[in-house]
RNA sequence: GGGCGGUUAGCUCAGUGGGAGAGCACUUCCUUGACAUGGAAGGGGUCACAGGUUCAAAUCCUGUACCGCCCACCA
């Protein structure tokens, strides 16, 4: 084995082997497992995001794979309507040519294109990532069979009278052209304005002062609304006011929407472009008049001077006029809140447009009851709350895009606009009786992504056909995603799951926080702070890093800082660190927090590990290869029971951490069991066997034999979270290890409740342990190197230290960096010394000069101190009647025993101090 | 306006009722035959604040402050 670990040859080999042989497949054996990916988008390529996300469910794959579930991790893409069509477009844009130029059907063939080679990229990381997906049921949403399924669903809802057709306000885009549904808009607050703008009466003097954010739509207003009970204006009720610009009249109507306190209490009513005004319009009567184009111009219904205006160029033109005719009250800054598009950025506008909807409330009850049974956890479980209330006040779904990118909808219209809804033409032609010779022309929008996204745990297992997969693997085991689409796509799910399989979609939802940079910032082309996963599996350098980063932003005036940022964090460039060592810090990084700091130093420190286990396994293999391990004959010594036992302690703590989906659990009992138990203390205590000459051949092979057998676990163990680095060093330890198998990956998971407990190990390794820290902690604190052998003397030793001291001499001589010790006749006196204290027993470093009695001074000082303070806290813990009275015994006794040890403690220390003192003032 | 998180060592974070923890950073020592991507030792925290419950609170309850997120039709 090399001296260093080196990631990169091995992980693409492994994962090639991996591949060939088929181990991703299901093993068709034992109960099933299985998790469907969340189709990361076609858009680009995988951000730190996704990387964290597919080591959390490779991670969960592996472990079940290697317990002996059937296991399924299902892969795909998402062709992601619009953020996919709008990469596309500037891909076109940028080359000077169009989206309408070039038509739907070539545009549409250009979309594919990129799809290829961006779903190439992410197949590609996906597997540089060690994901185990069974990549021969690799799917995407728009594959032919795949849209099949959609337009099955779409049918069978409007079958079913659940989605339904019409003129409806929706959020429309300008920009993109398209209408979005209410969780694509994101609202802002923003600083506008609210002019105060008089409506004369139309019969007799004055006017009514109106309050508006939005002047321009009043060429669009209907009437005017003030609150029923409103003193000031109940009078006017019934009477009509003149639209200024406009030669219409407006009726003065009462509604209890109004708040008299808001403004003037007066609200002009524009039914067409409010949401609320289209309610109210909706309950008085009101004509909706629709005074925009598509692209928010303003239309041919409003007067000619404003025709073909921009919607804020009508604006200032409105308002200008308006003040011309004296008719602006006053105008003050105001806070509103401004919907944009969630892709586009534009500003929204309601607007009146013929869409498709899904009826929702009928699939949302059911799916509200599926949490409340609990068929469905969230996990953590604070999350159900976040649903429960968005699902109680659910809207009804507009599912239609008017984009070219996506599934198209089956409804076909002929000439006089009627149309059929059907799998095909030629099914809407057989339902519906219509002749070959009648034109019928299929609807030219599409799907909201989120509508295919919906069916994905099943769709992609098969239905609607009852497939052996679908059967097996549906309801899926979890779904792991993030908090930020449990609107967009967990509720979704549910809602499809129950309606066409009649069953959950998945058991349990793990909602994982959001990885964000270093300072906590979202990462984000434009903040210039993105990271490729496999830049930091494979490192780049910063010219390559800042080329990425700089290239292709959206804002170019944004260069600037973007490089000045990444010289700074990286300037170096980024070190290759490798899939595992990422992968292990993602998981550390996985606690139940919503916002995950992802931070450099934590893959550093992994990427350590990685070289810590490593060479541990090179020390092992160098003690074990070409010897005899058969166990028989072995004897087994106070550190082989220890460890063993200790191994135990971390399965089980890895048990309950994929339990409740807590990897950075998981992560830690790895790494804490890894270092600073088998390479910290284990290791370093098996050479004091396998180099001493005193050692039994028994005593040997029994250290040899825990040795391997010990890190073949551990490697096991680690292989959900570490597949490379575990594969690797244990095909090299499987034969003296005398495991059979041909992969770790399909290795048993190992299970801490086959190791027997061991009660005696850990107590005598704990004297061990103390002792040698007792005489290291002399030694450090006086400057003293290590491996400078000293003459150590024990006093007050007990009849157990005495035992445990002559079992475990060549652990203590050695990792102490000691001579034998000698024990001191109870009368015996002994020479001025410093002092280790265990328990009662006094272990001296006698200080003949190597000491000086100033240094030990100051060092018996802070112990004495830390002890009297102790001792104090639970003087005063212990003297209060109460305590005795109300506290568990074992804990009233667990503090009694304590008390005493730190009285004796306090003795000897002070004794100590005395005796050093005396010496110091000769 | 409603709701949900967070506040623990210089930094990033674990820790849900009984002696304040990890990693990094910092200080000192160590070319020991797995590893300097290492070893040994050490310094550093009135657990945001104020009340309350309890024999006992970082941990449970109430409130306050600050930070963040989500939802929401005051023009």
């Amino acid at each position: 084995m090399d001296k260093a670990f080196a990631p990169a040859e091995i992980e693409t080999r492994i994962y090639a082997q991996w591949e060939a042989k088929g181990y991703f497949a299901p093993s068709g054996t034992g109960p099933a497992y299985s998790i469907v990916i969340p189709p990361p988008n076609v858009t680009g390529t995988l951000h730190m995001g996704h990387a964290f996300q597919d080591t959390i469910m490779d991670a969960l794959t592996r472990y079940h794979r290697m317990r002996g579930f059937d296991t399924l991790w299902q892969p795909g893409t998402d062709h992601a309507g619009i953020a996919t069509q709008m990469v596309v477009e500037r891909q076109l844009n940028a080359a000077g040519q169009s989206r309408i130029e070039l038509g739907r059907e070539a545009f549409v063939e250009r979309v594919w294109q990129w799809k290829e080679t961006s779903g190439g990229m992410i197949a590609q990381q996906m597997r540089r990532l060690g994901a185990s997906v069974d990549w021969q049921r690799d799917v995407f949403t728009l594959d032919p069979h795949m849209s099949a399924k959609v337009t099955e669903v779409f049918v069978r809802l409007y079958e079913d009278g659940l989605i339904y057709r019409g003129k409806r306000l929706v959020n429309w885009d300008p920009i993109l052209k398209t209408a979005l549904s209410d969780l694509e808009v994101v609202a802002e607050e923003e600083k506008g304005s609210l002019w105060h703008l008089r409506y004369p009466m139309a019969e007799g003097p004055g006017y009514l002062v109106v309050a508006t954010t939005r002047p321009e739509t009043m060429m669009g207003d209907a009437a005017v609304a003030v609150h029923p009970d409103d003193e000031r204006y109940r009078h006017l009720i019934g009477r009509k006011v003149r639209l200024p610009l406009a030669m219409r009249e407006l009726p003065i109507i009462a509604d209890a929407y109004v708040d008299p306190a808001f403004g003037s209490g007066c609200v002009k009513i524009t039914p067409a472009h409010d949401f609320n005004d289209y309610d109210m319009g909706q309950r008085h009567g009101l004509p909706l008049i629709n005074i925009m184009t598509l692209d928010a111009a303003l239309n041919d219904s409003v007067p000619a001077p404003y025709r073909g205006l921009d919607r804020f160029a009508a604006r200032a033109k409105i308002v200008a006029d308006l003040d011309a005719l004296g008719l602006i009250e006053r105008i003050e800054p105001h806070k509103l809140t401004v919907p944009r598009g969630d892709r586009s950025n534009a500003i929204l506008e309601p607007l009146l447009t013929d869409q498709w909807f899904i009826d929702i409330k009928p699939l949302a009850a059911p799916a509200i009851r599926a949490v409340e049974s609990g068929e469905v956890r969230f996990v953590p479980a604070t999350w159900t709350g976040v649903y429960y209330e968005w699902m109680h006040k659910i809207r009804d779904w507009c599912i239609s895009r008017q984009l070219w990118w996506g599934h198209r909808i089956p409804a076909w219209y002929d000439a006089e606009g009627r149309f059929y809804v059907a799998r095909s033409e030629a099914q809407a032609r057989r339902a519906h009786g219509i002749d070959p010779a009648v034109p019928l022309r299929q609807d030219d929008d599409v799907l909201d992504t989120w509508f295919s996204s919906a069916l994905w745990p099943f769709s992609t297992l098969g239905w609607p056909e009852r497939t052996p997969a679908l059967e097996t693997y549906y309801p899926t085991s979890v779904l792991v995603t993030g908090f930020d689409i449990i609107f967009f796509w967990v509720a979704r799910m549910i809602m499809m799951g129950l309606k066409f399989t009649g069953k959950v979609p998945f058991h349990a939802v793990y909602i994982h926080g959001l990885i964000r940079d270093q300072d906590g910032q979202k990462m984000s082309k434009s903040k210039g702070n993105v990271i490729d996963p496999l830049d930091i599996v494979d490192g780049i350098s910063l010219e390559a890093l800042l080329s990425k980063r700089t290239t292709g932003l959206m804002q170019p005036q944004m260069k600037a800082g973007v490089e000045k940022a990444t010289r700074k964090q990286f300037p170096q460039g980024i070190a290759a660190y490798g899939t595992d060592a990422l992968r292990l810090s993602f998981a550390r990084l996985a606690t139940q927090s919503r916002d995950l700091r992802f931070d450099m130093t934590k893959v550093e420190e992994y990427r350590n590990f990685c070289n810590k286990l490593w060479n541990a396994a090179r020390y092992v293999l160098m003690n074990v290869e070409g010897r005899e391990l058969d166990p028989a004959g072995a004897e087994f010594s106070l550190a082989d029971r220890w460890i063993r036992a200790r191994l135990a302690g971390m399965l089980s703590r890895i048990e309950s951490g994929f339990a409740e989906y807590r990897l950075d659990v998981v992560a830690n009992a790895l790494y804490d069991f890894t270092w600073h138990e088998f390479c910290d203390w284990y290791v370093e205590l098996a050479k004091a066997v396998l180099q001493s000459d005193a050692a039994t051949p028994a005593a040997k092979l029994g250290t040899r034999h825990t040795l391997i057998h010990t890190l073949e676990i551990l490697l096991r163990a680690l292989h959900p979270l570490a597949p490379f680095i575990s594969e690797e060093i244990w095909q090299r330890v499987r034969v003296s290890a005398g495991v059979s198998g041909d992969t770790i990956m399909r290795a048993a998971f190992p299970d801490a409740a086959s190791i027997p407990s061991d009660p005696l190990a850990e107590p005598e390794m704990r004297w061990v342990m103390d002792f040698i820290l007792g005489v290291r902690q002399i030694k450090g604190e006086m400057d003293i190197p290590l491996n400078r052998r000293l003459e150590v003397l024990l006093q007050n030793a007990g009849p157990r230290d005495l035992e445990f001291l002559n079992r475990n001499l060549h652990y203590l001589t050695r990792l102490a960096g000691i001579e034998p010790p000698r024990v001191l006749a109870p009368a015996e006196s002994a020479p001025i010394a410093a002092v280790a204290l265990l328990g009662s027993l006094e272990i001296l470093v006698p200080m003949k000069g190597l000491i000086e009695p100033a240094a030990e001074l100051e060092r018996l000082g802070k112990r004495l101190r830390k002890a009297e303070i102790d001792l104090s806290k639970l003087e005063s813990k212990l003297s209060n009647s109460q305590f005795a009275l109300n506290a568990p015994p074992e804990i009233v006794a667990k503090d009694q025993q304590r008390l005493e040890e730190l009285r004796t403690e306090i003795g000897q220390l002070s004794a100590q101090t005395e005796r050093v003192t005396k010496l110091k003032n000769q």
